[in-house]
RNA sequence: GGGGACGUGGUGCAGAUGGUUAGCAUGCCGGUCUGUCACACCGGUGGCCGCGAGUUCGAGUCUCGUCGUCCCCGCCA
């Protein structure tokens, strides 16, 4: 028999009741304190923590085998719950009333010091950790992060289950497309010289369900997408991804509402207020300088154009004179903090953004004088802001000059770095749903017109029409879920019309030749009555880490990526051999 | 593609202005200890200072390059 002691309880649950029950527990050994005459130890698996405690007077000869027990050694103990004598009792553990008094031991598996201490909590390189994953995961953050994430999992099936939606798989193994992302890619053997491409998402594929009469669906599907990788962004990364016919978009975001909810609700208890909050895109943009803002650290951008208008430095009067604007916002209780070189820091930084330069005033606590980059050129300005409140005692106030839309960007990676460095992090969830979004954006390297969602976007109707001549001006039927300023979903309704798809790829300046190669199956597909269909796809990683309280989606991935893309765990990527190529017929080129 | 930070025993860190023996904590090993819970105490082990050039009588420290990691900008429909 391979497993002689094979665990009846696992290391979370015995209690008090328990006391003495003859059990066996499986587990890794989390800690030892050997007091000479007596040892204890800490087993510990997924579910918990239990002591249990060698006596020699009990079993000696079982003691001295004790003895050679290591961290990380996998056992068996087998034992007798022990009521723990009352100045014993560890309140901090949940098992803490009882111990386990050892009969007998089992070692299945030895293990070396491990270069990573699961018993404890303290900094390790990233590398470290990536390189040893399956320690770090044994340790409790990473157990509950992934619990977390399976619970959320569980969550989403069973909500959008109960509402009629299937999960249904699409490949991975698929067509590169254009716009969008880069490709990650595949060499076909069979087909030399050709690639598979892996989804950026499912997109074209739920689409395609919608045409088949699947009205609800919805898939957990792994993303992939070849860009530079962030503390939010992983080459591979997880989707909820949801689609539905003969729907609008207010029906998606309801769906969308009780997706989170469900799992808030399921992960932590939380109960989100629905309806979420809204605000449209060009809201968002001039209030928070961002189309994912997290409003808890207020901050909002004000307008202080007027209080200068009778400014004659040349940079403000030009300004002015162009139709921009100057705007700022204001850091509550942080004059005494930043000091010329701090200021001179965050003006480098603005520049870093494409800023000009920087204007900066501090209301320095119990000092008449203000601070101030513009003090020779603007006092009476300072003056009057700051007898209009719009500074208060002790804060700062950070503002821009130039053309409205521009600064407002700036303004807003200002206001996120400051809420990154300066602030202490907000508690609770800043939830809200940013709608209206532009249909098209500028792109300036290749000069064209671009899809700012995707080119399967539903404009508004009335406005495409308005502005046909002016595309800039006209908003999709698009919206975004932001949570504490994560972009945490975004969806469209989808265009079901052949006229209105062909005239935006027109726009977007794609050719009936490209239409045809990278989505000609969509439009062959969409001349056998597409439905009118809408959907959305929600970031499972980020999620999760925002649920989880982790800065980072690495720290709710079982396996994350370095960012660079590699894995230092197996080292992937690696060269392929010569075989390899040859059969793919590739030539490497350095 | 650009900017910033970092790389020193297994792990986490310290090593002003270059100076001979690279320090601290923890781990690990050994010892003492019968109620610990981050057990305690005593002793010991452990380092090509990421890698490669260069400057210098002398480099962990300075310069250049390179590799790796993290954060940010660009990029990410």
């Amino acid at each position: 028999m391979f497993l002689l002691l094979k665990r009846t309880n696992n290391c979370g649950e015995l209690r008090k009741k328990d006391a003495g029950k003859e059990i066996i527990l499986n587990g890794w050994i989390d800690r030892i304190r050997d007091l000479g005459g007596i040892k204890f130890i800490l087993l510990r698996d997924r579910y918990g923590k239990t002591q249990v405690f060698f006596d020699p007077n009990e079993n000696n000869e079982l003691y001295e085998r004790a003895v050679t027990l290591g961290i990380e050694y996998t056992v068996a103990i087998k034992g007798i719950v022990k009521e723990r004598p009352a100045e014993a009792v560890n309140s901090d553990m949940e098992t803490g009333e009882i111990e386990i008094l050892a009969k007998d031991l089992e070692i299945f598996s030895k293990s070396e010091t491990p270069p990573i201490y699961v018993n404890r909590e303290e900094d390790i390189a990233e590398t470290t950790r990536l390189k040893y994953r399956y320690l770090d995961l044994r340790k409790e953050r990473l157990q509950r992060n992934l619990f977390i994430r399976h619970k959320a999992m569980q969550a989403t099936r069973k909500y959008l289950s109960e509402n009629n939606f299937m999960e249904i798989e699409t490949p991975y193994l698929t067509k590169s497309t254009p716009e969008g992302a880069r490709d990650f890619v595949v060499p076909s053997r069979i087909k030399s010289g050709n690639f598979y491409a892996l989804p950026q998402s499912p997109q074209i594929f739920k689409q395609l369900l919608m045409v088949s009469g699947f009205d609800r669906y919805f898939q957990i599907a792994r993303c992939f997408r070849d860009e530079d990788f962030r503390a939010d962004r992983q080459p591979e990364f997880t989707q909820i991804d949801i689609e539905a016919s003969f729907v609008e978009m207010e029906d998606i975001l309801n769906f969308g509402e009780g997706v989170v909810k469900a799992v808030f609700q399921e992960t932590i208890g939380y109960i989100p207020e629905t309806p979420f909050k809204r605000m449209t895109y060009a809201y968002a943009t001039d209030t928070y300088g961002s189309d994912k803002p997290d409003t808890r650290y207020g901050m909002e951008l004000k307008d202080i154009t007027e209080y200068f208008k009778d400014n004659c430095t040349d940079f403000i009067a030009e300004v002015i004179k162009n139709g921009g604007c100057i705007k700022g916002f204001e850091v509550k209780n942080k004059a005494s903090l930043f000091s010329r070189k701090k200021f001179d820091e965050y003006t480098d930084l603005a520049k870093s953004f494409g800023a000009a330069g920087l204007m900066w005033i501090a209301k320095d606590k119990d000092k008449a004088e203000p601070r101030s980059s513009i003090k020779k050129i603007a006092q009476k300005e300072i003056n009057e802001i700051i007898n209009d409140g719009i500074i208060e005692e002790d804060s700062i106030f950070f503002a821009l000059s130039g053309e409205r839309k521009v600064i407002n960007k700036i303004l807003g990676q200002l206001r996120n770095t400051v809420i990154r460095e300066e602030t202490e992090k907000a508690k609770g969830f800043d939830i809200s749903w940013i709608t209206d979004f532009p249909m098209f954006a500028w792109d300036e390297e290749e000069n064209r017109l671009v899809a700012e969602h995707h080119p399967f976007t539903m404009p508004k109707i009335d406005e495409f029409e308005k502005y046909a001549d002016d595309p800039l001006r006209i908003n999709g039927q698009c919206y975004d879920l932001v949570i504490n300023g994560y972009e945490m979903a975004s969806g469209s309704v989808r265009i079901h019309r052949q006229d209105i798809q062909k005239k935006v790829f027109e726009m977007i300046g794609l050719s009936e030749e490209q239409i045809n190669s990278k989505f000609g199956f969509l439009i062959e597909a969409f001349k056998y009555g597409p439905p009118p269909h809408a959907g959305m796809a929600l970031g499972m990683d980020r999620l999760v880490a925002v649920i989880t309280g982790e800065d980072s989606i690495k720290e709710v991935i079982a396996f994350p990526k370095t960012a660079t893309g590699s894995d230092p765990m197996s080292d992937a990527p690696s060269v392929l051999d010569e075989k390899q190529l040859k059969e793919l017929k590739i030539d490497v080129k350095n």
